[in-house]
RNA sequence: GGGCGCGUAGCUCAGUUGGUUAGAGCGCAGCCCUGAUAAGGCUGAGGUCCCAAGUUCGAGUCUUGGCGCGCCCA
């Protein structure tokens, strides 16, 4: 007996006891354990940071990161999955900042390093009850109890054995960077950041003039005219550039009543002619290369006193002024300003660069220096104009302006409208480029590795490889590493405060060992203080920064750390290895591994999957399947690729050029991977948006919360929908309607089919436990070799059509489905199952019913019938595990748990160790299930052919009624059928009965002279005769279709071919290089679709009236058993009074077939006793309805 | 400004190496079925496949150029 069903199913409800009993269960603990010793398939989680709230896209995520681990653990793959955190960064120091009132790195540092540290480890778990919350309700299976998390201190000192192995290679240096920064905060952002905080806003748009000098250094009445939206950058300005191939025009212009001479682009002219409705007369004109070198006096004298004379020598023994003076370069652009750009090195990207190439022109004397009269805190330094100093620079732009005008500089302004970048997180302040040293990795160096790498990984879709990303690894620049914050993985670098020199730190052990090492107790004295301290927190600010030690380069020197963190995008990428805790222990088995002596297994290593670091590392990279969203391309694909390569790459012999950076020591260990690339498939997500096409956003509500959905329509109703309806890396709008929609589109279809084979398998008794003996393989996975011991079993090839059809559709799904999943398209598999369940329910549920109904309990097709849905169900159960995995359990312990006698899930786990069970019992879960992958010789291509033509005649016969308004309760005599290719006839013809009873119709003919009802259209077949004929084809087409189509038929059938001549040239077309077409003639009711007509006749005869009537009658008479709460299988005694002839003639002739149809034990012409009468009509006749229980 | 992607029915999306009649679901309209029933099914209307040019016997599909949108980067 299975549990009966309850009459509306209640998924969300459903799903979590299904997710308790997984849990009470250790479901996914012995998923691992059943696969010891299996072929690996290693799963990395991409580590998400919890402590913000989880939203829809993260659904998609973690739905999809669950659905491929499933799989494979089903096909027979040990999938280990440790989850992990994403702890250190901004925007947790942002978060705490928020929480205690303050803003900039000061405050942070008047509040006190060491108490902001604390707050920000507690603050990354602020989220993650939430977070578990919606892994454990998608069902997303992943190991949360040994998650790593970036703060531990054994990833933190795997992550400095990694830095340390760079910096010996000479692959981690200093330099500086223009950054873009947030001055208020005291901090740079990274591009990723900065890219978040980009708004439309009006900046002050000024145009200058800049005043050129002749040779002998006297100014001259013409001035470049130069163009910036930033005019607080005009006292650092150093340089103006024009492009050397572009024509310049010297224009004069009245103004004021004074004349003057501008130079600008030639392309501009009419723009700032009508910009500033000034009338320029072109003087003359002049290519860009022709103004390099002129020397002009910049806007403010600030340096210019200082070194308006300053020179140098170049490399053509010319004496240069080291500034002001016109550059050439490419990056001039067109389309706004003047052609002529201001260079101020300090607040640009491009502008440094610039900087950098002139510093490397001179060969001897004075070079240009950095010009940068801003402090970090982004205000005036004495260096700026007076009325400038100790104010935010974009606060000055005004008086600036002001002052030029003043000054006669200002030629015009105006407000110009444009993207700038704002703190992300501090939406009011407006980041600036700054000049800061930073701490680089040589990632430019390894460009062709990680290119190389990159041809290995298989990314879904395909275009990520050389297209976005491929792309972005051709312009690579060195890796920024450091941040100048507080709460992240401390740069193990250790410099000395006499020499400068530096080395790097690859644990804190290794530090502790130092001679002369002092400082640890500053932990120590936390640590008494408050003994609830994370030991964690020993390797992070501020008190990894109190540790020093005696400098082994100068004498009395201390070394102390360098103040930086890194950026945490390394810790993440440094995830494959920092995650085990990894610092370059070789592994026994592992060939080529090469290193220091295996250090003890660190801490939080928890109860992973095997005894070391080592182990566990060699054993679980690369990953075989990764999937995150498009933007984590520079995020964590990149830094797994990149840190991946520099470690574990080929040794690049590579070298510091740097001139600060210390001395080389030897190399530490390195492991040489042979897949030196992290991660094997990648599935790269589209974003998720909000439902008006916006990104999500919290402030809009243009999404639901992840939990509302759950609890509307459940998890798997989630998961269906973004397996289904369209390839993982399509941007999807948030849909609630689609998700809605897959309960009935799928899940309900689904579940409906179950149920009826529940229902009446429970009223019938059918048990398929009942007599299996089987042993072996297979017996827990309830194979059906497994089912055929049971006596009542039939051979699949004993059984009906319709059984072979569906079991050979059934293992035709299960093939593709597998082809598909292997090739990672979860589309694909989806579309195969829903076409499948959909043939279950519409076609084969629908068709076999009167055999479910049938009253002999034991009748063998009755059985077949049973045991063919019983497998189809179970076999799906384990089809659509992975996909919606909650349903799928449902269905298993019903079917295979509840069913097999065992009675319920707790019971079925003891059978299973019980040595008196008949049999071993099935597996206690579906996800233990081996994943079912078809069998081929179940598979009947043929029958597959048939079966869909007879489910296209059907449906075209109900098109045919439709367009007759002819109800299916009204029998019709015939039903003509006209194919096109007669190939299947002979078997339609013996499969009649399906026809006629789908159509409700007497006869099925075969029309001899189709001629009748259609035309015949040869088109030739193009895919053929395309290549073959080329230019001929059209006419071949027309001729074609001058021709009638019943000679051309008759053609084929006498002479094998058409004979076509054309243009004097006689071709053969043969039987496959034509298609033949059919199409009804007017006037029939009939339809066509895919080589098929169906014709209905639509003569009434008296008879099929009368039968039509007593379908109406038996339709009532149902009504009522249903109205009067009649069980399935009550019978009752019936009285039908009416005074209508016809009507009372068309029930006597049918009367055993309305007692038939409704269980009815008679059918009497008058009242039933003490049984108040329904009135109903027919065709205008009344009609009283008495209806009684037999007891 | 650059890179990448997208643009197909009212909406959300498919569309396999180019093959001549472009599909699904929802929504809308009409109908059917009736012991899976607070389900199910059928049919219909609805399309300039963003625009233009090119390649080809043939283009939703390939190429180029526009237009629009998104993402990433400047």
């Amino acid at each position: 007996m299975f549990n009966p069903i309850e009459g509306s199913v209640n998924f969300p409800q459903q799903e979590l006891a299904v997710s308790q009993f997984w849990k009470e269960h250790h479901i996914y603990e012995t998923s691992l354990e059943q696969r010891k010793g299996a072929p690996s398939f290693v799963f990395y989680e991409g580590p998400p940071t919890a402590n913000g709230m989880p939203h829809p896209g993260h659904c998609l995520t973690r739905a999809i990161k669950d659905l491929f681990p499933r799989y494979r653990t089903m096909r027979g793959y040990r999938c280990e999955r440790k989850a992990g955190w994403d702890t250190h960064g901004l925007p947790v120091e942002v978060e705490v900042c928020k929480e205690l009132g303050i803003h900039s790195k000061e405050e942070i540092e008047a509040h006190g390093i060491e108490d902001f540290i604390q707050k920000c480890q507690q603050s990354v778990w602020r989220y993650m009850r939430e977070w578990e919350r919606l892994t454990e309700r998608i069902g997303f299976w992943v190991d949360l109890k040994n998650a790593y998390a970036t703060y531990h201190r054994s990833f933190v000192e795997s992550v400095w054995w990694s830095l340390k192995n760079l910096f010996d290679r000479g692959l981690l240096y200093q330099g500086h960077k223009i950054v873009w920064w947030w001055a208020q905060g005291g901090t740079a952002l990274s591009s990723g950041e900065v890219g978040l905080g980009y708004r439309e806003v009006a900046d002050p748009s000024v145009y200058v003039k800049f005043p050129l000098l002749d040779d002998a250094g006297n100014v001259t009445d013409t001035s470049l005219l130069v163009w910036t939206t930033t005019p607080w950058t005009l006292p650092s300005n150093q340089f103006a550039a024009v492009r050397p191939d572009l024509e310049y025009s010297v224009l004069s212009t009245e103004h004021e009543g004074k004349s003057e001479k501008l130079i600008v682009a030639t392309a501009l002219v009419d723009t700032i002619a009508a910009k500033t409705k000034r009338a320029f007369v072109v003087e003359s004109t002049l290519h860009g290369r022709d103004l390099w070198g002129r020397r002009y006096i910049p806007p403010f004298h600030c340096y210019y006193k200082l070194f308006g004379s300053k020179t140098g020598k170049i490399s053509d023994g010319r004496d240069v002024s080291t500034a002001w003076r016109v550059l050439i370069t490419g990056f001039v652009t067109f389309d706004t300003g003047t052609g002529i750009v201001h260079i101020a090195p300090a607040y640009g990207e491009d502008d440094y660069a610039e900087l950098l190439d002139q510093q490397r022109v001179f060969e001897s004397g004075e070079i240009p220096r950095l010009l940068n009269p801003v402090a970090p805190n982004g205000k005036f330094t004495d260096e700026g104009p007076e009325y400038c100093r100790g104010r935010w620079v974009k606060d000055c732009d005004r008086d600036i302006i002001r002052d030029l005008k003043q000054r006669g500089l200002l030629f015009h302004q105006e407000q110009y409208v444009h993207e700038y970048p704002f703190c992300w997180r501090a939406e009011q302040d407006p980041l600036i480029q700054y000049p800061r040293r930073s701490w680089f990795i040589r990632t430019s160096q390894f460009k062709d590795e990680m290119l190389a790498n990159n041809a290995q990984i298989n990314w879904l879709p395909e275009h990520v490889k050389t297209g976005r990303f491929g792309k972005f690894l051709e312009t690579n620049v060195d890796w920024a590493l450091s941040r100048e914050r507080y709460w992240g993985t401390p740069l193990p670098i250790w410099k000395c405060e006499e020499t400068g020199k530096m080395e790097a730190i690859a644990s804190y052990d290794e530090l502790m060992a130092k001679p002369g090492v002092a400082g640890g107790e500053v932990w120590e004295a936390a640590k008494k203080k408050n003994p609830e301290l994370p030991d964690d927190l020993q390797v992070h600010k501020p008190y990894i920064d109190a540790v020093t030690y005696d400098s082994p380069y100068a004498k009395g020197a201390r070394m102390r750390r360098v103040p930086e963190v890194i950026d945490c995008w390394y810790d993440s990428g440094a995830m494959p290895f920092a995650q085990w805790g990894y610092r370059g222990e070789p592994e026994a088995s592992a060939p080529g591994a090469l290193g220091k002596s295996p250090l003890p297994n660190p801490p939080h290593q928890g109860e992973g999957i095997g005894s070391t670091a080592a182990q566990n590392f060699h054993a679980q990279f690369p990953a075989d399947f990764i999937s995150e969203a498009i933007d984590q391309t520079r995020g964590w694909f990149y830094s797994q690729l990149a840190i991946s390569t520099l470690l574990f790459g080929k040794e690049q012999g590579a070298r510091s050029t740097e001139k600060d950076s210390s001395e080389l020591h030897a190399p530490s260990s390195t492991l040489h991977a042979p897949f030196p690339h992290p991660f094997r498939n990648c599935i790269v997500l589209g974003h998720m948006l909000g439902e008006d096409g916006q990104k999500m956003s919290k402030s809009k509500r243009n999404y639901r919360e992840p939990t509302e959905i759950f609890d509307r329509y459940g998890a798997d109703a989630l998961r269906w929908y973004f397996f289904a309806n369209q390839p993982p890396w399509t941007s999807i709008r948030y849909n609630e309607q689609a998700i809605k929609d897959s309960v009935p589109e799928f899940l309900l279809r689904l579940w409906n089919v179950y149920s009826f084979f529940v229902i009446y398998a429970n009223i019938d008794g059918f048990d398929p436990s009942k007599g299996v003996r089987g042993q072996g393989s297979g017996v827990r996975d309830l194979s059906s070799s497994f089912l055929a011991t049971a006596k009542s079993y039939r051979p699949v090839g004993e059984r009906s059509e319709l059984d072979r059809w569906i079991l050979s559709e059934l293992n035709r799904t299960c093939a593709a489905v597998v082809e598909r999943m292997d090739a990672y398209d979860n589309f694909g598999a989806c579309q195969r199952i829903s076409e499948f369940v959909d043939a279950l329910s519409n076609w084969y549920v629908r068709r076999s019913r009167d055999r479910f109904w049938a009253a002999d309990k034991r009748a063998v097709e009755k059985l077949d019938a049973y045991w063919t849905l019983y497998e189809a169900l179970v076999t799906t159960a384990k089809l659509v595990a992975p996909f919606v995995p909650f349903v799928a359990e449902t269905m298993w312990q019903n079917l295979a748990c509840a069913g097999l006698g065992a009675g319920g899930w707790r019971l079925s786990v003891n059978a299973a160790s019980s040595p008196q069970a008949p049999f071993p019992s099935p597996q206690e879960s579906v996800h233990l299930c081996d994943y079912p992958t078809g069998d081929s010789t179940v598979v009947d291509q043929a029958l597959s052919e048939r079966m869909n033509l007879v489910r296209i005649i059907a449906s075209l016969g109900r098109n045919a009624r439709n367009a007759a308004t002819l109800k299916v309760r009204q029998p019709l005599a015939k039903v003509e059928v006209i194919l096109a290719d007669t190939k299947h006839q002979g078997w339609l013809e013996q499969h009649a009965d399906v026809i006629k009873e789908e159509l409700n119709v007497k006869a099925l003919d075969f029309c001899d002279d189709p001629s009748l009802y259609v035309e015949h259209e040869v088109v030739p077949n193009f895919k053929l005769l395309g290549p073959k004929l080329g230019k001929l084809l059209p006419k071949v087409k027309q001729w074609l279709g001058q021709q009638t189509g019943a000679e051309l038929l008759a053609n084929i059938r006498d002479n094998g071919q058409i004979d076509v001549t054309l243009d004097g040239q006689t071709l053969g077309l043969t039987h496959d290089e034509v298609e033949v077409r059919i199409k009804p003639k007017p006037g029939w009711t009939s339809a066509n679709d895919q080589g098929v007509v169906v014709v209905l006749s639509t003569a009434l005869t008296p008879e099929l009236v009368a039968e039509g009537l007593a379908r109406d009658v038996v339709r009532l008479i149902q009504d009522l058993r249903k109205d009067t709460g009649c069980d399935y299988t009550d019978r009752i005694e019936v009285g039908l009074v009416t005074d209508a002839v016809d009507l009372a003639a068309a029930i006597t002739q049918n009367r055993d077939y309305i007692a038939g149809e409704t269980l009815a034990s008679s059918v009497v012409d008058k009242p039933i006793a003490g049984v108040e009468p329904v009135q109903a009509k027919l065709m205008n006749h009344d009609l009283a309805i008495y209806v009684r229980v037999v007891k």
